[in-house]
DNA sequence: GCGCATAGGTACTGAAAGTTAAGTACGCAC
DNA sequence: GTGCGTACTTAACTTTCAGTACCTATGCGC
């Protein structure tokens, strides 16, 4: 079995372990996109929401809320009418940018893959079937 | 802005790109935990439940159905009475592991300033209120 | 032959998440 | 002075998630 090192350094039976509270947070389905557009170079909230197609306003802002909470987004609001803000990451931010690169190149580089195991499922279902 | 290289190689607006469809395969609750176990040594149904806690039969079935349908875990059969089945990672689901392996990483490293982020937010919000 | 164990499947139900649509408040161009 | 744009907030509605409870089939101990 030729798995990684973090097999044991990680617990999930355990309820206090950081694994279960920070997965949900960087598990969710908007927030590394939002991530992800941010470090792009985009600050502004209607420059995300149209970069990240198919999110609602509401989600948009409810996310960047809890990133700004979890210290990995800066919410800067210059306070003029109309409104103006800013939302850009913070140095946690980026070290996560940097930690969810490989799983993104996984992503890249797996996605034949696992379509090619879709299809094999598939056949091996319809086979039984 | 320090942002690793693939800022610019994954494209969240696209729809027919794969980050959305993988995300939000192993940004599941529980997919990326079950793994983890299978991993470390627990093939069978009930050790894996038991190791995962919190996870009730139904939503483990569940996932372990989704992620053999993606190719990420094998499921053995022996057809037994009564029943034995075992779950074992793909050379697939291996590479994953070592993919998630610097997120892991970071959230053990990084879940204190991730404690302290969130008690700095909340005394804001505080004194705001 | 009763109940327990295994490894699930299925249905019902409540909770949570997410969507749409509308409202807030102001300035600016037309 | 009508409508647009910004950055939200709120309410009502819908969809999805997830847990409980009960069901399959079989051999074993008693």
């Amino acid at each position: 079995m030729d798995m990684p090192d973090w097999v044991a350094s990680v617990d999930p039976c355990d309820a206090d372990c950081p694994s279960r509270d920070l997965l949900d947070l960087i598990g969710d389905r908007w927030s590394l996109l939002i991530m992800l557009v941010i470090g792009q170079g985009f600050h502004r909230n209607g420059e995300i929401r149209r970069r990240v197609g198919g999110i609602s306003q509401k989600m948009l802002t409810q996310t960047l809320r809890a990133l700004e909470a979890n210290g990995l987004v800066a919410r800067h609001d210059f306070a003029t009418v109309p409104p103006h803000v800013e939302y850009r990451l913070t140095p946690l931010g980026v070290s996560l940018g940097h930690a969810v690169g490989p799983m993104f190149q996984w992503i890249e580089a797996s996605y034949p893959a696992v379509l090619r195991a879709r299809a094999a499922y598939a056949a091996r279902q319809a086979q039984a079937a």
